[in-house]
DNA sequence: AAGGTATGTCATAGA
DNA sequence: TTTCTATGACATACC
């Protein structure tokens, strides 16, 4: 879209929309006035549009074109639309492209709310407006989608990208394009008809193109292929995270103070989501305020700590990781950041890197990628242990654990678990040289020291201990339970693995066996001197470990598929209605026009009937010498019939059955 | 008690 | 050959 101001600075958008050859077609003809089959009247002006196309924008000629049949069909607009306001809209109409100036945004806006061009969007009004008539942009007072922007942000020209104001021109842009794609009456390929909000913009990129179908499915289809550091994957899975919180975001502006948050430190993830958001504005990682990606990275994180600091882990903690699961993130629980102080005693959840990516911002960092550049799995298995990991610290609070000397040295000592809950953060988000310095306890941790680790950790403990949330803290409930027997198949089953641990003399923690990475796996075997038993329960709980998340990958797969299946159906449906619908008109348009041409048949017979009566007449008359100088007009035909039209008739024929009907009589009487 | 659901495990195929 | 992953089938616990 071109947006003009009064000093004459143009900003351009060009959409892929506008450069559908569909809609240069459609202008052109109607700039030609081919195929264009309905006049509106504005004050003294007259525009030449195609009345489809005009019903398929605006509400008003929709209601005007319903039902009208004449050929060409003239519409006298309100006194109230007028040219000025008009014109750009017809304009804009056929090309996606208005032209507005500060003159005319108003008029337009007006005009475009009388004949109800629905999808001019008020935001690309009220930008437009603020933007003309406001000395200072407050990127408050636009509502924007940023999840669109920030996949505008990638694509479009590196022009508009440098020029801060181009950000909110974009937001327009995208509502423009939303408008089109939704309204054109025009089919447009796929990928041109989704430019803004679409999770797999990157699809767009000469990927699959997954977009006719629903983003469950897309998701499924992209999970089926390897997932592992796949963008366009954590694009999707972070768009449906994003979507799902822009579904439950229904929080107002202003209220972003994070340290409001929750007086009882109960802070639920989604809700802490929420308070990112904004009525119209919501998206969950993007602080508004912020239009500088690198600011936002830096901020991103703390933002999020902010909201966390203080908390205990509880049980919106730990839900909050399975809800990250549930949007198909892969989300992870997080120790704290090691701050300066090092008395960090939070867990927070946090988004996953990919929510940055999708953002629009490459943010890439080596360390993490290193730390992240685990299998999905690995990661999967070590949040399935951190949840787990409650369990077994109830497990090792009742004492079951002290039993077990070498497991418990080796957990105070090196804190098998702890390490590889605690990422921080600031890790996640900021490069590390010190990666793989005491790597080799923790897969994902590998860059904290597991003291300090382990300390805070046992503090957090602690506090959910004595945590006012004790009923829905998973550590608590276990604690609460102080009974063997409340475990579930999976307690039971863990429970069973530390008894049999014990029973091999294992060296190192059960956990540690499944969450490590093959080559580390098989480097601590061989570290280690083990005997047969140990080295076949060894392998025995790794592959079921490992077979125990991949059922649960297996079975969320299948849920989704089953998901994404009924949405087609869906589709489908409404596919076929309409098609049903569009049958039906083509079909009484069909009766219409074999109606017209019955009548058409019926009257030429007619004529053709009078004119065998008239030259039979003229043949009975004993007149035959018809000839190429025989007149029509001579033998009283009809005034149309022409001389061709005349000599085409087979007199002789004519003759032969009007002497055969006749007699030789006059065929008057015939 | 029966049926549905969730989850873990095993067997197997394929990469 | 070994390891990993996906998945069907089965068992078990729970509601």
């Amino acid at each position: 879209m071109s947006l003009n101001n009064t000093r004459g600075s143009v900003y351009t958008y060009q959409s892929s929309v506008h450069s559908s050859h569909v809609l240069l077609c459609l202008n052109e003809q109607r700039q030609r006035d081919v195929l264009c089959d309905v006049t509106i009247v504005v004050e003294d002006r007259r525009f030449r549009a195609h009345r489809s196309l005009v019903a398929a924008c605006s509400d008003y000629f929709h209601s005007r074109v319903t039902g009208q049949s004449e050929a060409d069909l003239v519409i006298t607009l309100p006194t109230e639309v007028t040219v000025k306001g008009f014109d750009p809209l017809l304009e804009f109409a056929y090309t996606a492209k208005p032209l507005l100036t500060n003159e005319i945004v108003l008029e337009v806006c007006s005009c475009a709310e009388i004949l109800g061009f629905h999808n001019l969007e008020k935001t690309c009004f009220n930008f437009i407006i603020a933007k003309f008539f406001e000395s200072r942009t407050d990127p408050q007072d636009s509502p924007r989608k940023l999840c669109c922007k920030t996949k505008c942000w990638k694509s479009k020209p590196q022009a508009i990208q440098e020029d801060s104001l181009s950000l909110n021109i974009d937001d327009v842009g995208v509502e423009f394009l939303d408008y089109v794609s939704q309204r054109s009456i025009v089919s447009l390929p796929k990928s041109e008809k989704d430019p803004s909000c679409s999770p797999n913009c990157s699809e767009r990129d000469g990927q699959a193109d997954y977009s006719s179908l629903c983003p469950k499915y897309r998701k499924f289809q992209l999970a089926c292929g390897k997932d592992e550091c796949n963008p366009s994957l954590q694009d999707i899975q972070t768009q449906q995270f994003l979507q799902t919180q822009n579904e439950t975001c229904n929080l107002t502006d202003g209220n972003t103070d994070e340290g409001k948050g929750n007086p009882t430190g109960n802070i639920d993830t989604e809700s802490k989501m929420g308070e990112h958001c904004e009525s119209e504005t919501c998206h969950p990682c993007v602080p508004h305020v912020l239009e500088d990606p690198s600011v936002f990275c830096v901020l991103q994180p703390s933002l999020i700590c902010s909201q966390s600091h203080g908390s205990t882990l509880n049980t919106s903690d730990h839900c909050s990781l399975n809800a990250l699961e549930m949007y198909g993130v892969a989300g992870s629980v997080e120790g704290s950041a090691p701050e300066s102080d090092g008395n960090e005693k939070t867990i927070e959840t946090v988004l996953p890197e990919p929510s940055i990516s999708n953002c629009g911002f490459e943010v890439q960092d080596d360390n993490q990628t290193a730390c992240t550049g685990r299998s999905s799995v690995e990661r999967e298995v070590a949040e399935h242990l951190a949840k787990g990991f409650w369990r077994e610290l109830n497990t090792r609070q009742e004492g079951s654990f002290d039993t077990v000397p070498g497991s418990l040295q080796q957990s105070s000592e090196k804190t098998p678990e702890c390490p590889w809950l605690s990422i921080s953060i600031s890790e996640m988000y900021e490069p590390r040289s010190d990666f793989a310095v005491g790597a080799t306890d923790c897969p994902f941790l590998s860059n904290l020291e597991s003291d300090g680790c382990c300390g805070r950790f046992e503090e957090q403990r602690t506090e959910c201990d004595q945590g006012s949330q004790q009923e829905k803290s998973p550590c608590i409930s276990s604690v609460n339970s102080g009974d063997e027997s409340d475990f579930d198949t999976e307690g039971d089953s863990e429970s069973y693995t530390r008894e049999r641990a014990r029973e091999v003399k294992l060296p190192f923690s059960v956990e540690k066996i499944a969450s490590l990475t093959r080559n580390d796996f098989q480097q601590m075997l061989k570290n280690h001197n083990l005997t047969q038993e140990q080295l076949d329960f060894i392998h025995d709980v790794r592959r079921r470990s490992k077979n125990r998340i991949a059922a649960q990958r297996c079975r969320k797969r299948k849920l989704d598929c089953i998901q994404n299946l009924e949405c087609e159906i869906d589709k489908l449906r409404n596919e076929k209605d309409k098609l049903m619908h569009e049958k039906n008109k083509l079909k009484m348009s069909k009766d219409e026009t074999w109606q017209n041409l019955s009548s058409l048949y019926q009257k030429v017979t007619q004529d053709s009937l009078h004119l065998q009566v008239a030259v039979c007449q003229v043949l009975v008359e004993g007149d035959y010498r018809a000839g190429p100088g025989l007149k029509a007009g001579k033998v009283g035909l009809p005034a149309q019939w022409d001389h061709s039209a005349f000599m085409a008739i087979d007199f002789k024929a004519t003759w032969s059955t009007v002497q055969c009907s006749t007699g030789r009589k006059s065929v008057s009487s015939c």
